[in-house]
DNA sequence: CAGTGCCT
DNA sequence: ACGA
């Protein structure tokens, strides 16, 4: 395992190809049970109900959800079928393990695909009730254009080119800072059966 | 503002 | 930069 911690802001680390081609494909495997259990849903925006572009599922006790009327928030059930969440797959634990530096387990493992013309806007990861463990997150399938920012909107970003297998994580000073995703390349992995790509993040919601 | 749509 |  490689970190690259260099020019990284305190609390941002970067793990390129954390995870082999065998382990990526295994991850893949888990998460099409999840799918299959757990289907993709378009979330939409709180108030406008627009449709973000990414498909959305979870994994774990609580999932993270938007729609119109309730807006983000963590839930146990899946808003379209009403069952719980799937487990989190072992190898994302054992990840969380390697990486978090935090005592407890994960509580959420959201899933975002993206198909080619996807994108999403800086945002933070603030809808959890605890920041104390990090944000931990994985890149499966076609390169992505990540941005990063500080903990104000305004703050300047830095791009990165992210590759599958790819693990960031964001915890300390940077739990907090706006992210995005600005453009998939499709074409740049052989990862998945169909162009696109898949996120997968790990968080920590209650103390 | 987890959005769009300009602009360079 | 916007207007929700």
């Amino acid at each position: 395992m490689t970190e690259t911690g260099h020019d990284l802001a305190p609390g941002l680390r970067y793990f390129p190809d954390y995870f082999d081609r065998p382990a990526q494909e295994a991850l893949v495997a888990a998460i099409r049970q999840v799918v299959a259990d757990a289907p993709l849903y378009v979330p939409r925006m709180p108030k406008t109900g627009k449709a973000m572009s990414v498909r959305m599922t979870n994994c774990g006790a609580l999932g993270w959800v938007t729609d119109k009327d309730n807006g983000y928030r963590y839930q146990s059930t899946h808003p379209e079928t009403g069952r719980p969440w799937p487990a989190i797959p072992e190898t994302l634990l054992a990840l969380w393990d390697a990486v978090s530096g935090f005592a407890k387990p994960p509580e959420a493992c959201l899933v975002n695909f993206y198909d080619p013309e996807a994108k999403m806007g800086l945002h933070q990861d603030r809808d959890e009730t605890d920041f104390a463990a990090p944000v931990v997150s994985v890149s499966l399938g076609d390169q992505c254009l990540f941005r990063i920012g500080g903990t104000s909107r305004s703050d300047p970003t830095r791009s990165f080119r992210l590759s599958s297998g790819d693990v960031f994580a964001f915890g300390g000073e940077s739990r907090l800072i706006f992210h995005g995703v600005d453009r998939i390349y499709p074409g740049t992995s052989t990862l998945l059966r169909n162009p696109g790509r898949i996120n997968l993040t790990l968080r920590r919601v209650n103390p």
